[in-house]
DNA sequence: GGGGGTCGTGGAAACGTTTTCATGGCGCTA
DNA sequence: TAGCGCCATGAAAACGTTTCCACGACCCCC
């Protein structure tokens, strides 16, 4: 017998026991799901819950099974530029229909700055959460550093760029940028120019090397003035393709590196009197859901998104369920999507 | 004496006991900051908590003193679209900014669809947080009912539509809608268009009110040719603008309920060659970053937005601390930034 | 120099679960 | 019918904290 006390704060498991009129054990296998319960005893468990509105302190229970059933995607960046990116949306919603089906709970955690990583360092550490999928986008990030120190399960997005033993699962970048600008070399196209992602962020900098590597493959040397660093912003795009049209005013095609600044880049061509296809060819890159719908439809190059995101999560269920962190990697394959504008 | 074991997994509070020399309590004690410890215990105590690399596992403590330090900011929406809405990104970065020096953290829950909802329901009544700002944006949202339903503190960001007693913080849409409109009649304009938010949504609904307000009280009926529905983005803004110049192509005015719809409807009016202000005036909402760099910068409505998620905050520590909900509301006055647009 | 007060400390009881282990009842097989 | 094993059940021990309470030691003031 426990406190049957009065109908002040939450019912506890062993109200419901004692309503029920069987011990906390039981109470407990069935709200587990447990097989080893009679029928008459799930019922009369099942009553007692529905009557008392009993839902689980899931504090008490984390304390034992040392589980809380929820992951972390944490986003490093220092301004909330990010959440605007489709690429970053797309992750989200990919995770969570993944998680859909799974009694694992979904939560978002946002670093600005240095403090605010600290702060999501000590909440992860203190055990808040089973593990983390981990958006570090500028290489000079502490998180990654705060985050392994721990004993958390932990997935990059993205490769590391110091090569360190940590799981994670990337897009071939590099291998997608060089499609991407064989392809427009298969077009003939000779003076073809790019706008990079920021060279803080792997991302930026692989894709960047896909470009150079295939224009060197075909014996050619990128001139500089055929290169301008975006930012993967729309707005960026607009600037770096106004300063390649200023700088390099015979090129006849870009390989830009992600679709918002491609979306910048075509409205720069435009303003600039410059028609896509026929005068500058455009390639953009994460098939994001503008590049169907602008004006031309963008050729880009597409990430598997579901794939990666199933990656992500499976690698670190493993880890979860095994209880050890791995360095296990996975790098999926990109596809060139062609449309109208090369 | 507790388990001195090996240094298999995590130290325990009980460990750092044994190795500094004190009791259990008296390490709680300088974990916790109490005053009530001699300088020696202390640093004994200090000393054992660094050489262990020990950190208090949060359930345990969660279990007893029923907080959490986290609160939640869910996000109640179909599609991941909002995330690319400026003004959700300005709520994130402003609530970060004041928790940053307190010991809360920041969780963000997103809910795309019933069953999303339902678990957020699930894990926010199980106890995971101390308290929910909610951000539910369409008004047949399951998850205000959902969330109220149990004892976990709620503020809403925005006005519920049905009236129901709950906290919430919310900018003065109608008025601010007002101001706009009236600003464009003292301008002399006399087709004064609007391109709203969506119907479903209490500020579309709000911002709608008060242009209509503004208008009534000029003596004006709005033509109902000059109201066209937006949905709160760039594109819908550009389909939006498109629709008004074909049904009224006699429009001097434009009052639109966004800035990411008036940076569309921006397009659309040069991509008809008609000129801003000179032609068609044009008054935002939100005042985002992009309304001072688009060509022409934008006249539009601000709203407090750091006072506002103050407030939110504020309420919401309210409840925490009391124990118990209320449904003390905010409503924040607007003000009107002058650009060019109009 | 004794009595009250403060102060630092430790013992032990919570907090609400899960899980191990023992137990008793039952049906089956030999 | 005896014996074996399975199955549903409950008692009790964790899990790692916080916090109440009691207990000395010490200081200060009369």
């Amino acid at each position: 017998m426990t406190t049957t006390g009065a109908r002040t704060s939450t019912p506890t498991l062993g109200e419901v026991a004692d309503l029920a009129g069987v011990s906390r054990a039981t109470v407990s296998r069935v709200i587990n799901d447990s097989p080893r319960v009679s029928p008459e005893a799930r019922v009369a468990v099942q009553a007692a819950v529905e009557a008392l509105r009993y839902v689980p302190n899931r504090m008490a229970r984390s304390l034992v099974t040392r589980r809380t059933d929820t992951i972390a995607l944490v986003l490093s960046e220092a301004d909330t530029q990010v959440f605007s990116d489709p690429f970053f949306a797309s992750i989200v919603r990919g995770l969570s229909a993944r998680l859909a089906d799974t009694d694992l709970n979904l939560v978002l955690l946002a670093a600005r700055g240095e403090r605010e990583q600290e702060k999501i360092g000590r909440y992860v550490r203190q055990g808040h959460v089973d593990g983390v999928i981990l958006m570090s986008l500028h290489n000079d990030d502490l998180l990654p550093d705060i985050l392994t120190g721990g004993h958390v399960p932990v997935v990059l997005s993205g490769r590391p760029l110091d090569g360190r033993p940590v799981a994670y699962v990337d897009a071939d970048n590099a291998g997608g940028a060089a499609a991407a600008t064989r392809h427009l070399l298969s077009l003939g196209r000779r003076r073809i120019a790019t706008i990079s992602g920021p060279t803080d962020m792997v991302a930026g900098l692989d894709r960047l090397a896909g470009y150079r590597a295939a224009l060197a493959e075909a014996g050619r040397t990128p001139a500089p003035e055929l290169v301008a660093e975006g930012d993967f912003t729309e707005a960026g795009g607009v600037r770096a393709m106004t300063r390649l049209l200023a700088d390099a005013p015979d090129l006849d095609a870009v390989f830009v590196a992600s679709d918002p600044m491609a979306v910048g880049a075509l409205q720069a061509l435009r303003a600039a009197g410059r028609r896509v296809p026929e005068d500058v060819a455009v390639v953009g890159f994460d098939d994001a859901a503008v590049a169907a719908v602008c004006d031309p439809p963008l050729t880009t190059v597409a990430q598997p998104l579901d794939e990666m995101t199933g990656l992500m999560v499976e690698l670190l269920l493993d880890q979860i369920e095994s209880g050890e962190r791995t360095a296990e990697t996975r790098v999926c394959a990109t596809s060139l999507v062609r449309r109208a504008s090369a």
